[in-house]
DNA sequence: AATAAAATAGCACGATCGTTCTTTTTTGAT
DNA sequence: ATCAAAAAAGAACGATCGTGCTATTTTATT
């Protein structure tokens, strides 16, 4: 039996050093987590480490180490949130067909996460508030994350156009800006107005969009 | 000659102390403005005395003394801002005759508040999102605001529909919805996402509202 | 069980926050 | 010009902010 190489020595070092990370990464996920619910509620700039900290009972300096900025803190916050909008919107609709049965249930699963019915407002969209006239990276990773996710929702409208579901003469940016104000709308007055009819009004305002755009049939 | 009553001497007082108020109000009324403009900027929340104080050339105390605390600071801004709306979205529209042109006029000035041509933002889409879930005199203070005026857009839709403009039928509340949702998508797209083609969406989509509803024609 | 590294805590800093005092300046009517 | 009231300034308060240090504790590996 041969000795370890020096390669092989330092592959083991490394493989160490990756398994001594589990604790931190553990706790860094609680952390951006509970930073998730708080920016929810008071915005992503209202997000303090100090609250933060006291909420996960831990110093600041604790929370802080793990970040190196407020600005890294409010970043991972963001990709988060991206990640579990995929999860819970995009990727359950990606399992049914193309065309108008995967751009209704984007639609309803946005709707799903946008409604007063969550405890939690949309970061996307208490987050262009804040960052409209802000500049800087934090600006940079919510708008790179929102038109990620508006490219999606345009894709399946252009698919479902091509899949023959909608009128060939479909201007699909348009269609898809009308729907983003649906969701919008929504979230306006379910959230701040406390209006208990705007899930419905959004549901109906879909429908009277599938209608303009000729699509042939609700189920198929 | 009779000697000044009582009475008149207090009425006399009573001027007196009014022309005083003078120089007060008048700065008073810069300094809301200026906040006015803050507040578009960074927020109804991220207003603070401070800064206020250093546009305005001022001490902090000199500012704080108008209002007597912050609350009734951002308060005044939110009526000052409603006061604005009236005048530049409202009032222009009333002079037009009832039901179509007055309801397109009140969608054409809304959006020329909200589009990326003015500078400052629009501050009952920001405020929403900041006081959404947050209670207090500020949220109830905008939240009236608000529904004034969606309540006076509501009426023009009524008033539309039994002028005839509209098809007997319309839902004057859905309509409403869709109608706010175009503009929040034009704030969110313009101001947000920076896309210089949303004024042309909102148009469009107003168009295509008008269609749906059966509005028998666009100029009379 | 020993050990090095990683994770967390503790403490202090300068800045800014809203607010409360007291003092000075400015105003406007006599 | 006088004078009282109003407006503005000045200074200080306790709190909180983000961040940079230096210990201390916890973790995971040998």
């Amino acid at each position: 039996m041969s000795q370890p190489t020096p390669v092989q020595k330092d592959a083991d070092k490394l493989m160490s050093r990756h398994r001594m990370l589990h604790k931190g990464q553990q706790t860094k996920a609680a952390i951006i987590d509970a930073a998730l619910g708080l920016a929810t509620q008071i915005g992503i700039e209202g997000l303090s480490i100090g609250a933060l900290a006291e909420v996960m009972a831990m110093s600041k300096s604790g929370v802080f180490a793990h970040f190196g900025s407020r600005e890294e803190l409010q970043i991972s916050v963001i990709r988060e949130y991206h990640h579990r909008f995929e999860q819970e919107v995009f990727f359950p609709a990606m399992q049914l067909p193309r065309g108008l049965p995967r751009l209704q249930a984007l639609f309803i699963n946005w709707m799903a996460r946008t409604s007063a019915e969550i405890d939690s407002g949309c970061l996307y969209i208490s987050g262009a508030a804040e960052f409209d006239d802000r500049p800087g990276p934090v600006r940079d990773a919510l708008a790179s994350s929102v038109k990620t996710w508006l490219t999606a929702l345009h894709r399946a409208v252009v698919q479902a156009r091509d899949e023959k579901h909608l009128s060939t003469d479909t201007d699909a940016t348009q269609m898809s800006f009308e729907i983003h104000g649906l969701i919008l709308a929504l979230h306006y007055e379910a959230r701040f107005l406390k209006s208990s009819k705007s899930l419905n009004r959004a549901k109906q305002g879909f429908e009277h969009i599938l209608q303009r755009y000729g699509a042939n049939s609700l189920k198929d």
